[in-house]
RNA sequence: CCCGCCUUAGCUCAAUUUGGCAGAGCAUCGGACUGUAGAUCCGAGGGUUGCUGGUUCAAGUCCGGCAGGCGGGACCA
């Protein structure tokens, strides 16, 4: 009994960390005791799979340790509602979508499921249906704000494209569902409503946004703001030191986001190699770093040089997966 | 379906009145300055003027057709 406990503990912790926040926990816990569990993320094929949407990907490698078994749905249809291309484009770049999120350490059993496979059914889109009665116009827009791609010249697409969401949710049997936080507002209406479906609300997590590499809001493929883990070592150090990156300031800065979700999860110290004439080498923790780069000790140089090596060889297994 | 207005650089818009070499700001790229980036200066690239036919020595500009967008009207057994 108290093996029990303490495990789903650790289990907790495994899905919590990093997250910023779990609707709801007392959910989460339920659904650790089921036997069967599945996981959910969606992604809208991109032509370049960056490390915003690897944050995503290995919160998922943490829900496959944690016994989730992980569906990720390529969403093709979706893409193409938000104007990005033709279907016959977005079918294909998932093709290589699918390539670099394996390159990430998913596990063999991972599930990809091509949404287009299922979304024009009879039953989904009467589901569909169902779901536009009961939602308003202005919340299914909301839902979308920080999605569309385009604020100006609305599309019927738009409010379409979160129904959908939802009913991907109820036809993939899903438990729980990730996204970076700018999915809150859809997941938020799926858990309003699924239950009226006559499904069970999905446990929802988000993790948080990637700055860009230049310093705004969002790493996304539609800017020139991003690194794509199959970007050549030269390519990533050239990125890194074009980005945005102000003296002592640890809020907001990508560079330390970076080495926060992708260098100081997989190690305990970043070696950074600097000039004997501005003190030599070092060899830090996440916490010494901070300290340091906040008293104005550690130049954003010197960061930038460390965190870019230390980049490249954090992805040198997907460049090797990829053969790129 | 009808009427009106709009469409110019990646973005926001000038130039249309009176036809005469298509411009600015922002963004991008490069240089200077900083031991990074940014900011700031300096410089550069960037265009099928929605598409198409016509008038003219000459069309972004005038006329016709088409497409897209916005607004209104009409229809509504």
């Amino acid at each position: 009994m108290m093996v029990t406990i303490m495990d789903i503990d650790s289990v907790m912790n495994i899905i919590t960390q990093g997250t910023l926040e779990v609707v709801t926990p007392e959910e989460l816990q339920d659904k650790l005791e089921k036997d069967q569990k599945t996981a959910y993320i969606g992604y809208e094929p991109s032509g370049k799979v960056h490390l915003g949407h690897a944050i995503t990907v290995k919160k998922m490698i943490d829900l496959q340790k944690a016994g989730f078994k992980v569906k990720i749905l390529l969403a093709d249809l979706h893409a193409y509602l938000n104007g990005k291309g033709s279907l016959e484009e977005i079918k294909k770049i998932s093709e290589y979508n699918m390539e670099c999120f394996r390159a990430l350490g998913l596990s063999e059993d991972t599930e990809f499921i091509l949404g287009s496979n299922f979304q024009t059914d009879e039953d989904y889109t009467m589901k569909v249906y169902e779901l536009a009665i009961s939602t308003t116009l202005t919340r299914a827009r909301r839902s979308m704000a920080q999605i569309t791609r385009d604020a100006e010249d609305h599309q019927v697409a738009e409010v379409i494209y979160p129904l959908m969401q939802v009913v991907d949710m109820l036809f993939l049997e899903v438990d729980l569902a990730v996204g970076g936080m700018e999915q809150r507002k859809i997941h938020m209406l799926a858990r309003d409503n699924l239950p009226k479906l006559g499904f069970s609300s999905p446990v929802c997590i988000h993790t948080p946004l990637l700055h860009g590499t230049d310093g705004s809001d969002k790493m996304s493929s539609s800017k020139e703001n991003f690194i794509a883990i199959d970007d050549q070592p030269k390519v990533i150090i050239e990125k890194i030191k074009k980005s945005y990156c102000p003296a002592g300031e640890t809020e907001g800065n990508p560079i330390l986001e970076i080495a926060h979700h992708f260098i100081f999860n997989e190690r305990e110290t970043l070696l950074i190699q600097r000039p004997e004439k501005f003190g030599g080498n070092l060899e830090l923790t996440q916490e010494e770093l901070i300290k340091m780069y906040a008293d104005g000790d550690l130049h954003p140089l010197d960061l930038k040089n460390g965190v870019a090596d230390c980049l490249v060889d954090v992805l040198k297994p997907v460049r090797d997966y990829l053969k790129v």
